[in-house]
RNA sequence: GGGCCGUUAGCUCAGUCGGUAGAGCACCUGCCUUUUAAGCAGGGAGUCGCUGGUUCGAGCCCAGCACGGCCUACCA
């Protein structure tokens, strides 16, 4: 490949020209042949298979929607670039202008008058029927994935498609689209560990941002009562199936809606979703069909949980611990003999024998006020907030709850995590006494949803995990060479 | 963090009992003016992930390390 890159300069062709005018889309030239038959077109592409014959030769030109055949004749252009034809490599890019017609086996061809290589290729492609495979190379080099693959474009497609059509829905809905920091000098909105930076100039610690929370609600305090964001959040977590450390996330606040509003929401987004990429509202996920048609199940957290372990292990926090244990759930390296707290332990019964099973979509709803700093209280029981969690095959898509917005409360939830946090608890949340700020001046009754894109690019595109679904997953970085 | 598996040509993969490293695709040369996984004939191509050990001899056995995959654990 180097080599006829060498002999091509020495014949006078530049291997890296500049602009190239095309006339078609490959698909265009096939799908409109009856028309464009005997025309003269001008397309390019990859050349992915070349077939030599002698004096003439063919070669598959893949374009970004499709493929079409290219036949270069010696005597039709002409010894010169015949010449350069010959030095072509499958992986080249190329354009050529030439007659569309069909070959005596009926394949759409264009009968090539001018041959342009655009850009030499100095390495081979990944093998040509089997693909490519290796997954380690499928997400490092995501380029050769997505000439090799075509199930790859086709993920990254909808994925466009999805974010459009969340864009689209909330749009109409009359909410505004905003940008809010990444770089935060105070870090909340979810339990997590935050990436620290920092500022040069500023000097100043900065974390990135683990939710867009507290600046949207800021918002609403400013008088826009309608707003979502769709960008990366990054926490400095584990990886998995379905955890990226920085991963795509759909908020949105509506002043005067509450979590039940937001279900609602929740329910239409999916269904809207599923009808504009399958037309209906079932889709295939691994395997399990799925139908987000609403309503959804709503299932009370302590309800699930007496499911799971019995109503009398609601009674205190030890009979709690204790159900959690003869479950078999590993309750951690406990500092001193310090238990989890109750909020804890639901959450870990919640995530190790309720969420798993499922599947159909769910909302699990009301959950307790210690895991939540965020959610304001039922009316009926203080110790219980306004928030769900939604899950579909088990997969956690999106946390809401209806928002906090009495600014004394907040002051003492944020105390407690702040308790927590001097306690060793990284993921507890800090005080932000500029958020407070704005709550007391007063933001109007909101409800607030969170959703995880990327695990709903995965379930709409039958991925099996979240780096299937990430154009540049995170890797280690390759050592060597 | 733990377990299992993997790492051999650019790619997809074989490699038997420890005895000179293989195939197909891709690449190069020749023939071939309607082929399409074109065909025919020939050719080049390797730090067998890395380091060490055992052995007369290691792709193969052993140990450590690196990277990856799957599972598991952790994680709003």
């Amino acid at each position: 490949m180097r080599a006829n890159l060498e002999s091509l300069r020495e014949s006078g062709v530049d291997p890296y020209p500049r602009r190239f005018e095309r006339s078609r889309l490959s698909r265009e030239v096939v799908d409109d042949f009856d028309r464009l038959e005997g025309s003269e077109v001008t397309v390019a592409g990859r050349l992915m298979a070349t077939r030599g014959h002698g004096k003439a030769g063919f070669a598959d030109l893949v374009d970004e929607k499709g493929k079409m055949q290219l036949y270069v004749r010696r005597d039709e252009v002409g010894d010169e670039q015949f010449a350069v034809w010959k030095l072509l490599d499958v992986g080249d890019i190329v354009g050529a202008r030439g007659e569309v017609f069909k070959t005596r086996s009926g394949e759409v061809s264009i009968k090539v008058k001018e041959l342009t290589l655009l850009a030499k290729a100095l390495l081979p492609l990944p093998e040509k029927w089997h693909g490519l495979k290796d997954k380690e190379i499928r997400y490092r080099r995501r380029y050769l994935d997505l000439i090799s693959n075509e199930e790859t474009r086709s993920v990254f497609r909808a994925r466009s498609r999805i974010v459009h059509i969340m864009r689209d829905f909330l749009t109409e809905r009359g909410f505004l689209e905003v940008e809010t920091p990444i770089l935060q000098p105070i870090y909340g909105g979810a339990f997590a560990r935050a990436f620290e930076t920092h500022h040069h100039s500023l000097d100043l610690k900065l974390y990135l941002r683990i939710a867009d929370e507290l600046y949207l609600k800021r918002l609403i305090v400013g008088g826009f009562e309608r707003v979502f964001e769709i960008g990366k959040d990054f926490r400095n977590e584990g990886m998995d199936r379905t955890h990226s450390p920085e991963f795509t996330q759909l908020e949105l606040y509506q002043a005067y809606a509450d979590y039940n509003v937001m279900m609602e929401t929740t329910e239409s987004l999916f269904e809207r979703l599923a009808f504009e990429l399958t037309g209906g509202t079932s889709f295939t996920w691994q395997g399990r069909e799925i139908d987000v048609k609403a309503p959804w199940k709503r299932v009370k957290v302590m309800e699930a949980v007496a499911d799971a372990v019995g109503a009398d292990a609601l009674k205190s926090r030890e009979a709690l611990a204790a159900a959690a244990r003869a479950a078999d759930l590993d309750l951690g390296d406990p500092v001193g003999d310090e238990l989890p707290g109750f909020g804890e332990l639901v959450e870990k019964i919640l995530s190790e024998l309720v969420e798993p099973k499922l599947m159909e979509p769910t909302f699990l709803i009301d959950y307790p006020l210690e895991i939540s700093p965020l959610a304001k209280q039922t009316p009926g029981d203080p110790t219980i907030v306004e928030r769900f969690e939604v899950f579909i095959a088990g997969i956690e898509l999106g946390n809401s709850f209806t928002e906090l917005n009495d600014p004394d409360e907040q002051v003492r939830r944020l105390s407690a995590q702040v308790d927590k946090r001097a306690q060793g608890d990284e993921e507890a949340h800090g005080m932000d006494d500029d958020f407070i700020m704005a709550l007391k001046h007063g933001m109007p009754p909101t409800g607030g949803l969170g959703i995880g894109v990327d695990r709903v690019v995965m379930l709409l595109t039958d991925s099996p995990g979240i780096r299937d679904v990430i154009l540049f997953p995170a890797m280690r970085p390759e050592r060597d060479k």
